[in-house]
DNA sequence: CTGTTAGCGCCTTCAT
DNA sequence: ATGAAGGCGCTAACAG
């Protein structure tokens, strides 16, 4: 059933029953009874637009296309999509997904399946928020990068989590419970092509240096439970006694708690803790974990407003601030 | 640029175009001259077919349609995107997604917009595996279950984790390890609308009673590590000297970990430990827990191949085997 | 206020 | 072996 045939049915041309059926019969001022007759006919014969037709049309598609690395398989991050995606539907748009697994080649070809099908914007997303060299990325349609950011390009539209101002907001978890005269980092990773760590560093840097507190000492271990528990485990062998420690996310989080517990410390007794990622696994741990949260859902939300909307924002790079999961993982100092 | 364009400049008609672009120049005995001039032009001018015009004439997309309550938000199940996306890609097409919330109102919007952009085929997915009442789900294009199944309906395509044999074999894995008299179920909850984990238990149970075994006790939780935690802790102060149990599920585990360890039980020395999900968590444990993995990953791809090949399928259930993740978790019996 | 007309870019039958 | 012509369903000038 098409336009053609609901036009006929309402005895009216396909031109006013389409200004009709587009909410645009103001603009026309089309008469008040054809518009019924048009919205009854539409409605008895089912009438549904053929959006290949619009497409072919309108050169528009109310789609909006989704690179990335691996987003989909990620264990939390995948709520990106999911705020992109419940974002697009919101203003009547429909996510085009597809995954690269990093492979450039495969990112070109994606790329142009994208465009060829024109979507009407892109998200270029990484699970882990990096630095990437420029893709070949086209100008049109718009295009938002998500998680991830070209070096030194600050035209480029670009959503990222406030990870320095989240590692200022851990500090101060620790600051405000009576902690400062000693806070210990875990997890900085210097070989980790991640923002995220060095980033958080420097937030807790800057948080406690412009306190006038001493710089924090720093654990190294890779980003996982078993590698953390391990480095915990040995730093706890050579003497350490930590009164707060921030881990620089939950996995490394679950590892020092193990470390902790064979070591006969209790969290948060003994040792305060507060973590990044704010991932259900804060909420398993026991004590829960207080984490600092990466808020993806909400970076996908704004990816897709950003690329649908771009004029409602003023600057192209948007960060997203990390609020804080409560866990029970920090006592208050009692000198 | 046009195949309008890529015909002229190769001084043959669109239609000649048109077969060589599509592969079809063979059926039409086209000159190798020919052939070569367009493909060179195309090449040259950078000519991209239009997407929206082949859709519109060919009324197909190469796009396959994914509805689910939140397969995106899920912390493992985003794997079957992940799949799904990976086997339509294989086979030039994209993926269109969206999430309903499981709200029936905005399910079948987004099925009439899916619809409407004539996705070429279906896939209807959920988080948890369950059994839904259909909805209204149309026979063209193609439809395929994804995890999850309509009460009673043997025609309808689905894809599930074979939960029931994924039961038998984490009794198995205990069973080879010379447990036997006595298994413990953790998990079994009466009130779950989900299917997984009365399979599971049903499997458990038929591999026991087929081997002439006691059916094993159950200790019923939901499934959260804290409540699993509550549980089997109490369940121990009442004086449970389990030496093998089952949890039917990786948070599970990780509360019955935790319930042991307060104990002062060891897993494995004491009392060994088999669950499900093979989740990332599985191997963050300590020890790390062997588990009966839900191959999200595959199901993805075994329901876009559905959709797009249902002719490979002898059967419209398929099941898809759930291999072991292993762990550390089973000692092996020494009497 | 409404209808006529002309494409959007491609595929495909039919004629040559 | 190739070209001409029509139409997929819709929108938007332009005329009335």
């Amino acid at each position: 059933v098409t336009l053609q045939d609901v036009a006929k049915a309402a005895m009216v041309s396909p031109t006013t029953a389409s200004y009709i059926l587009n909410g645009r019969s103001a603009e026309m001022r089309i008469s008040a009874d054809a518009e019924v007759r048009v919205r009854q006919a539409a409605e008895r014969l089912g009438y549904r637009p053929n959006r290949s037709a619009q497409n072919l049309r309108t050169a528009t598609t109310r789609t909006i296309g989704l690179i990335s690395d691996s987003v989909a398989s990620g264990h939390y991050a995948n709520n990106m999509l999911r705020g992109a995606s419940a974002e697009a539907g919101e203003r009547g748009h429909l996510l085009l997904i597809s995954e690269t697994g990093g492979d450039p080649k495969t990112e070109r070809d994606v790329l142009d399946e994208m465009l060829d099908r024109q979507v009407d914007g892109l998200i270029y997303a990484t699970l882990v928020t990096l630095e990437i060299d420029p893709p070949l990325l086209p100008e049109v349609p718009p295009v938002v990068l998500l998680n991830c950011t070209v070096l030194g390009d600050t035209t480029r539209r670009s959503v990222l989590p406030d990870e320095h101002g989240g590692g200022r907001t851990a500090a101060r978890l620790l600051l405000d419970a009576g902690y400062g005269e000693r806070v210990d980092v875990i997890g900085l990773d210097p070989n980790l092509r991640a923002l995220a760590g060095p980033a958080r560093f420097r937030g807790i840097v800057d948080e406690l240096v412009e306190r006038g507190l001493p710089k924090p000492t720093v654990v190294a271990t890779d980003w996982d439970v078993v590698e953390a528990r391990t480095a915990v485990g040995s730093w706890l062998r050579e003497g350490a006694r930590p009164e707060a420690v921030i881990c620089l996310n939950d996995r490394i989080a679950m590892g020092a708690l193990q470390a902790f517990e064979s070591a006969g410390l209790r969290v948060p007794d003994d040792v305060s803790l507060v973590s990044f990622d704010g991932s259900e696994l804060a909420g398993w741990l026991r004590p829960r974990i207080t984490s600092v949260t990466i808020p993806y859902t909400r970076l996908g939300e704004v990816a897709a407003r950003m690329v649908l909307a771009p004029d409602e924002f003023d600057s192209a790079q948007q960060l997203v601030a990390m609020p804080v999961l409560e866990g029970d993982s920090v006592r208050v100092r009692t000198p």
